[in-house]
DNA sequence: TCGAATAGGGATGAATTTATCCCTATAGCT
DNA sequence: AGCTATAGGGATAAATTCATCCCTATTCGA
């Protein structure tokens, strides 16, 4: 494991969710679960980009900050279940306004993440923001 | 400057706010423009934990993204200021409201969030966990 | 018998973000 | 003359996160 060398900034709640959610996949994560996406190969399948590794790492640290429950079946081929804990599906109302703030802005956003990211590599010409896919993981 | 080596995960409207929020002291940034600090040199003095260098960067990725405009006054000592554009102001409600679920789960999240971290430096008994101040950087 | 599916995790390397250090410049004040 | 406040940024180091590689184990089906 590694180990944390600077203190987190808790100030206040923002900062605190911050922790909780901060993460490359925590929130996909959770909105997935919710979607009724339980067992890690699921989840999996959804996320083809996060490996299983990372995908562990992320699931547990979900489950140390109490937003999402293990439930392991003592069978064979093993069986593992995640559900949102009442906590946990507090917050996803809150993940539902952001996404749809996301969606509604959803072209500015594009323009201007991708200008930003073409303003970082002007002389290495980066080949690939000329076209994201657009798809949406909320259900429309 | 750093060049990206992986394009960004840019599926959904949750990715794409995740792109401009994404950063230490980005929404801290964003709130407290907010609430009319607008020159660098007063947002340094309201998050003493950023230096300048970091402070500068981040404010400009926020101006790429569109969420603030700067302002150069031709005066010495050069006085800089930034403000919330309109699609800026947009998501203020949510960080607020993000804000405020933190504080409502204030507690909770310090209990587990502190409960992680401890856990992560079983051995090397980390002693800095005890008690981080609770200060609110939102008005009450 | 061999491969796929299931879940997990150690060790290590790569990528990314954040911090540190050290410069530039000018006006005003002591 | 020297100090402070103002804003900015290059080069580099440190911290942190994420990815890759490679193992363990069992049951079922081809």
């Amino acid at each position: 494991m590694y180990e944390k060398k600077t203190l987190p900034t808790l100030n206040c709640g923002l900062d605190l969710v911050g922790e909780v959610l901060y993460g490359k996949w925590k929130i996909r994560i959770l909105w997935f679960i919710h979607q009724g996406n339980l067992r890690p190969s699921e989840l999996q399948r959804k996320i083809p980009d996060v490996t299983r590794r990372v995908l562990n790492v992320q699931l547990k640290e979900l489950e140390d900050h109490e937003m999402v429950t293990k439930k392991i079946y003592p069978v064979v081929p093993p069986k593992v279940e995640y559900r949102l804990t009442d906590f946990g599906k507090s917050i996803i109302p809150l993940i539902q306004a952001i996404g749809s703030w996301g969606d509604e802005n959803q072209e500015r956003l594009r323009r201007v993440i991708l200008k930003h990211v073409a303003s970082l590599s002007d002389k290495a010409k980066t080949p690939f923001m000329e076209d994201v896919p657009v798809i949406s993981i909320r259900p429309s």
